[in-house]
DNA sequence: AACCGGATCAACCGCCCGGTA
DNA sequence: TTACCGGGCGGTTGATCCGGT
């Protein structure tokens, strides 16, 4: 279909924005709001584009920026979701509030992704890059698989939520609009249709961090051991399964065993077995039953009055849709210990490293530092990835006290 | 001092999607 | 149903900075 040009070919200026072009847009953003990003320009007296008004304001001048230096528990909240949501830049900025979705993305490609690198762990899936090493015992594969099953069911899920979002807010438009300020139930994109000069992106809880609750749930629900090994290694790995339904209209549908939900919108059976190894259950096959057919979660899109809920064997985790989420406590005591070992030291080195590139663990340093290809290196590397994706997990645990995001 | 190459990051580009007439 | 518009997103570019030679 047909577009009406942007900002080609009329005489716009393009490139670096001067601090007069700035203070026109502040000044007119701060006056009225942006409005309509189109008719912005004319109307604040730039010889701009609206796209390029717009970008300018998003990612510099906007009040509520955060800029120089990342922090280290930023590197790792961005990496750690990275790993999850992949190059949703901004997915991820939801979660660093006074970050930009541009600044992350930068920050990633120049900084990160070289660093992951330099730590043999490919920044794209996350995943040690000699595989070969870890395949032995095949655990670290099923580990991997696992995850980016979880990924893409996360990524799934963030697309249902915004359904929902979108949703809620045709059915409670009226009702909103009592309750503006606080409703900390918003999107990124919905947010940015203030008109007031604020931030575009939501300050309240994201979605996106209650949901990676779900993961901790599932982390908790046994397919996943924590680093300190507490509770969801032996019992949960032995339970018989663990399922997760969606309803639409009714509570939640929580089952065990062989799982006889009557509506089971959307089922996760984890019919795990015993691991000695507390990674992943290694011999019986985790199922995901339903996942494939129902990536879309399509059923999810009318549960504005509805109840997500996922349930272990151990552990319960509910999300009403009113914005909360209701966790059973043993939910908490399983996360709370989790030592930050594992990946935090590994970025540290890796920071250390980046700064000076020395011998002692250096270049490949880490690599060997960690998982040399002589000594024991098999088990070594095994146990950074190991690390690697506990400390993911232990994004998602340790979400509300430690993380800057929730 | 000059040059060079890598690093950094603001800005642009093109695509996509939802809303709407 | 379709075409168009506005806006958002991710990928890429290019100017600038910076350290090494």
């Amino acid at each position: 279909m047909g577009r009406s040009p942007c900002c080609d070919k009329v005489g716009l200026k393009k490139g670096p924005w001067t601090p007069e072009e700035d203070q026109k847009l502040l000044a007119y953003i701060e006056e009225h709001g942006h409005g309509s990003w189109r008719a912005l320009p004319a109307k604040a007296g730039l010889q701009r584009c609206g796209k390029s008004c717009r970008l300018r304001w998003t990612n510099y001048l906007r009040p509520d920026i955060k800029r120089g230096k990342f922090s280290l528990q930023e590197e790792q909240t961005i990496i750690q979701l990275h790993a999850l949501l992949g190059n949703r830049w901004s997915a991820i900025a939801t979660h660093l509030p006074k970050r930009t979705d541009n600044e992350i993305k930068n920050y990633w490609n120049t900084h990160l992704k070289k660093r992951l690198a330099k730590m043999g762990i490919d920044p794209v899936t996350h995943k040690p890059k000699n595989d070969a090493l870890l395949s032995i015992d095949g655990q670290s594969n099923k580990s991997a698989a696992n995850l980016s099953h979880m990924a893409q069911w996360e990524s799934a899920r963030l697309e249902a939520e915004a359904r929902l979002v979108r949703e809620s807010k045709l059915r409670s438009h009226s009702l909103q609009q009592h309750q503006l300020g606080n409703s900390g139930f918003s999107s990124s994109s919905s947010a940015s249709t203030s008109s007031a000069p604020v931030a575009n992106k939501p300050e309240g809880p994201p979605i996106s961090s209650r949901s990676l609750d779900v993961l901790k749930a599932w982390n908790n629900g046994g397919w996943l051991k924590s680093t300190d090994g507490h509770n969801v290694g032996g019992g949960d790995l032995e339970s018989p399964s663990s399922s997760l339904t969606f309803s639409e209209n009714a509570p939640p549908i929580i089952t065990s065993g062989l799982g006889e939900s009557t509506m089971p919108m959307i089922e996760f059976v984890g019919s795990s077995g015993s691991s000695e190894t507390g990674i992943v259950k290694e011999e019986g096959e985790q199922e995901w039953k339903g996942y494939e057919s129902s990536v879309h979660l399509p059923e999810y899109k009318d549960g504005i009055d509805n109840t997500m809920s996922f349930a272990s064997s151990l552990h319960e985790l509910t999300m009403s849709l009113d914005g909360t989420w209701i966790t059973s406590d043993s939910l908490r005591t399983s996360t709370d210990a989790i030592a930050e070992e594992g990946f935090t030291n590994l970025l540290l080195n890796a920071n250390s490293d980046d700064r000076s590139l020395s011998e002692e663990g250096g270049g490949e340093s880490n690599n060997n530092s960690h998982g040399n290809g002589s000594g024991g290196s098999g088990s070594d590397l095994y146990e950074d990835n190991k690390n690697y994706w506990n400390s993911i997990l232990n994004l998602v645990n340790s979400s509300p006290s430690d993380s800057p995001m929730f």
